[in-house]
DNA sequence: AGGTATTACTTGAGCCGTCAAGTAATTTGC
DNA sequence: GCAAATTACTTGACGGCTCAAGTAATACCT
């Protein structure tokens, strides 16, 4: 009746630890998103996508490229251009090379929208992130939460679809 | 025409640990709710209102209580009782006290439930998170939360609606 | 060359969560 | 002791996301 392994329960220290993980994953991207909202109108999604093409040469990445890159589906990513291009921040376009391919371009607006925006994030990212951790707390960050990603995917492509 | 103060941009070392983090913060809880979709069709937010009732006296919390617990919004949990309550897993009665508290009550294939699921997800927990880490860096995971969690919301009470 | 398979995206249906308005029970102020 | 305010929760409207099915363009195979 019993499942047969006992199984290896947490300990003490790491029930802890779990716990304040717990509380990060749910309220550090509401965080982000609250800021994001308040101060330029867009969700964190949203920023990714912008911030992707504005660093990507000529603000153009192909839809595919740009759903890896913000770590979205395919999917959410169509919903959200249709959302970007009605604001007038992006324009899509058929890649010439391959008609398969749609591209997604920054227009002036958005380049002009994403570089407002920056600095009001990246200094929230800071003050919630950074500013509470020591210089070594920050590179243990990068250690640790590497290693936890190469747990959930040891290899780096996760994104929905999993062996066909 | 600029933003007169120059924002503290992140440094390179800085910046990697973000993009470590953000992907972290994407995909645990997804790694997180696969494994209990796939071995319990529960989602993790119905696995922590089952586990919060589990764990507290006679299998009963109020709703806000509740809702505290999993940290969430009273509405979602007001929804998500729905559910649970229609797969059997609780009932909802008032608190005889005060009638205004529902309380939420777990039954006893509710506890069953709990009790069948909880070892498959400590096992995913361990090996998502902890398996990967020293002991020593899994008590700084628990540090470094806890700072971003007090930069997030200094006192404890976050959800949903601030200063009335 | 032509049919099939694959790739890249889009879209309809449905679920889930939020926000704001509504309801019911209790407390407060006079 | 009763009206007004507060508290605890519920619910309708709405938007976003996912899954699966659909569409269009290209590659593959013989």
């Amino acid at each position: 009746m019993e499942k047969p392994a006992e199984p290896r329960w947490l300990t003490e220290e790491e029930m802890q630890a779990w716990l304040a993980l717990g509380g990060v994953l749910m309220w550090l991207p509401s965080a982000l998103d609250a800021q994001l909202q308040r101060d330029a109108g867009i969700t964190h999604f949203e920023y990714q996508v912008l911030a992707g093409l504005s660093m990507s040469p000529g603000g153009t990445l192909r839809m595919s490229e740009l759903a890896a890159f913000s770590n979205g589906s395919l999917s959410r990513l169509s919903r959200v251009v249709d959302r970007l291009e009605k604001r007038g921040w992006v324009e899509r376009r058929p890649d010439p090379d391959d008609g398969r391919y749609t591209l997604a371009v920054l227009t002036e607006a958005g380049r002009e929208k994403v570089e407002q925006t920056a600095p009001g994030h990246v200094e929230e990212v800071r003050r919630l992130v950074f500013d509470p951790l020591t210089q070594a707390q920050a590179r243990q960050l990068r250690e640790i939460s590497r290693r936890i990603g190469q747990a959930i995917d040891p290899d780096g492509g996760w994104p929905p679809t999993a062996a066909p």
